[in-house]
Order: C-alpha cells, then sequence, then structure tokens
DNA sequence: GTCTATACAGCGATAGAC
DNA sequence: GTCTATCGCTGTATAGAC
C-alpha cells in the first residue's frame, strides 16, 4: 500500500518539518534521517534544499489554481464562502509560505517574486467583486474612494498574514476561523440588511 | 565624539543587521567583524546571540512604555493618532521582532510569551476604547457584539502584521502610511458624520 | 576589555562503490 | 537509485595571553 516513490517521501517530509520546526532549522540530514534514507540518496533527488522549496512552492500555486477552476461562475455568497475556505485550506497545508515568508524569500527570490505578483492579481479580483457588489447597490453609498481602495487593501493584507497571527489565540486558529474573520471584514460595508443577510450566514458556518 | 561604548555598537550593530538581512543569517562573527572587535570579545559582552535579541527586546518594551507614558490622559483624535505614529516608528526600529517572528520565537521562547502577553493587553485597550466611543454614541447602533469582538482582534491582528506586508507595495510602506491604513479599519464603524470627521483627518497627514 | 587561537558540531555538496 | 565516506566551510563557544 506504501507507494510512495522517494521523491515523494522527501517532500512530504519536507512539508512536515518546514512547517513545523522552521526552514532555517530542518537540513537535507535531518530529512533524510527521518525517512531512513541517506543523505547522498536524497541530494541525487533534489540538488539542495532550495529546490524542494521552489518544488513545494510549485505544488502550492498549482493547487491554488485548481481549487479556483472548481468554483462556479456565479457568485453566490456561499460559493464565495466555501471558495475562501478551500483556498484557507490549501494555504494552512502550506503554510510555510505564509509563516516563513522573511526566510523563504531571502532565501529564494524567485519565491518572493511569484507571490508578490499572486497578491497583486488578487487585490484586482477583490477590486473587482467589490464593484460588482456597488454595482448591485449592495455597497454603502457613503464610502470614500480612497476607503474602497483601502478595503481591497485590508484583503489582501490580511490573506497575507492570517498564519501569523495563530499565536496569540491559538484556540481560534483554524482555516474555519479565518474565513470567517476576512468576511467580517466585508460587513460593515455593507447596506444593513445585506449586512445582516451576511452576518447569519458566518454564524451558520458555526 | 564616537563615545559608543563597545557593547553599544554591538547592539546598533546587530539591529541594523538583524532587521536588514535576517537572524538567521547574520552570526557574531559578521557584527564582530563590522564594527572592527573580535568574535572572542564580542563573546565577552554577550555570552551568546540570543542573548543579544533578549537585549534588543527589552530595549524594545522599554521604548514602548516610555511612548505610553508621553500620551496624553485626554483621548482626542489628534492624540491617538500621533500615539499610534510614535509607536509605528519604535516598532519600525524594531522591526526585526514583527518581520521575522517565527524565526526568533523559536529560538527564544522568552520572547515569545512577552509578545503574546504585550498582544493580550493591547486587545483589552482597544476595546476600551471602543465602548468609549460606543457611549458618546459616535459608534454605529447597528453593529453586532461579535462584530464588535471582531474589530479589536482585527486591529491586533493588523498591528501585529503590518510589517509583514511591506513587500507587495513597497511605495507605501512607512510607519505615517500604517497609521492611516489602521484608522481606516476603524472608519466604517463610525456614524456617518464622525466617519467624515475622521477621513479629513486622515488626509490632513498626507 | 580585548586579543588570538582553537575546539567542536553541523552544514551543503560531491565522489565513488554497489 | 541508493549507499558510505569525506571535503571544505561556517557556526557557536571557550581558553589563555596581554
Amino acid at each position: 500500500m506504501n507507494q510512495k516513490s522517494t521523491k515523494e517521501k522527501i517532500i512530504d517530509q519536507s512539508l512536515e518539518m518546514f512547517n513545523d520546526l522552521g526552514v532555517e532549522n530542518i537540513t537535507t540530514r535531518h530529512i533524510a534521517k527521518e525517512i531512513n534514507i541517506s543523505q547522498g540518496n536524497l541530494h541525487y533527488h533534489f540538488p539542495n534544499k532550495d529546490k524542494i522549496l521552489e518544488f513545494l512552492f510549485e505544488t502550492l500555486i498549482l493547487k491554488l489554481k485548481e481549487a479556483e477552476e472548481f468554483d462556479g461562475i456565479e457568485l453566490t455568497e456561499d460559493d464565495m464562502l466555501h471558495s475562501m475556505l478551500n483556498n484557507f485550506n490549501i494555504m494552512y497545508a502550506y503554510r510555510l509560505f505564509f509563516q516563513q515568508k522573511e526566510v523563504i524569500w531571502r532565501r529564494v527570490p524567485k519565491i518572493k517574486e511569484a507571490m508578490i505578483l499572486l497578491f497583486k492579481t488578487k487585490k484586482l479580483e477583490i477590486l473587482a467583486l467589490i464593484n460588482i457588489y456597488k454595482k448591485e447597490e449592495k455597497f454603502r453609498g457613503d464610502i470614500s474612494a480612497e476607503q474602497i481602495e483601502f478595503l481591497a487593501e485590508q484583503f489582501i493584507f490580511s490573506i497575507q498574514s492570517w498564519l501569523n497571527v495563530k499565536n496569540y489565540n491559538p484556540e481560534n486558529h483554524s482555516p474555519q476561523y479565518y474565513a470567517k474573520f476576512l468576511f467580517r471584514i466585508w460587513l460593515p460595508y455593507l447596506k444593513n440588511e445585506e449586512m445582516k443577510k451576511w452576518e447569519t450566514l458566518l454564524n451558520d458556518i458555526g
């Protein structure tokens, strides 16, 4: 049953150890030891640690893209919520790239550039979403243009850093919690009846 | 004129290099070399790298406390804004503790505990502030209790991670920008006339 | 206080046998 | 593909002279 290739074993073990113990603390020796192969063998599959990081990152991007394709074209509130939750689960699995951004970015500038691009794209998507809501008149009319720009930025900001804040409030640290957290940013910008609708929706996730 | 003691030199150089190049990349050898002392001498003043980190952290806490004492008891909007700006300048000077939290917390659990405590205290302060605004009827009446709890959390969340997000938007990375950023969280929760007042106030910082 | 010298562990990476 | 063995380098920390 355990048909994992050595390469897969390396990747899975790396992900786990990087996530839990820190990229700067885990060496190719540690990883090799934990899956009972030699360090030499590991270096046959990945020439160095950074290449493992790059491979993991590519997998993350791939999974995020896949998740997007499953999203419906219709933008019901429920769809949005579950799409977000799905995204958060993926991000949580690859949390090293968010929690240990500084270390990884310094090691592999290529990953830094790709992530910055990713977030720029996401910001535009969110601005488009806000505009749809404005057109549908679900959005408050008394919000300044500067504040709307801020709102989009606030979303991106929170997506980027949600995993950094588990620590002072560990009991509430779960993808579910943060999906709710993120949507609550949105609430006070909506017209009253719309806000109430969302409030019940968020309470329903539990 | 250069009356800096060796200990001060070590501290200043460490702060600069940790901030810019990463705690995990800077060794006692690097620091010593940069200020033209031997590594042995550095280890006379600080037994190891972690003790330098602890010293830097204690200085940060001290400066934050000092800044608090200068704050007026009156809570004018202008006072709040400038106090926040002051705090952000200090945090920026010691940004390693926010940008490189994961690495530092793993190395020095004592710092982790102290920071968690700090943020818990800050959250209570912010909740108290929200309540004052509610009593003064400047706050919207149609906001749920859950959403108010969220608002406090959102503030703490943003304070903790503001320094992590310079990268996708580097042109806007300054303490001033983030002071404004933080206050904009607050805006859509205020009654309309109050919101407008804040909007002009924020635009005045430029 | 400051220096030089050194011990020692751990890192990434490679060579060469099987 | 996988192993063992090993090189060269860098890290922390300490000992002992001045």
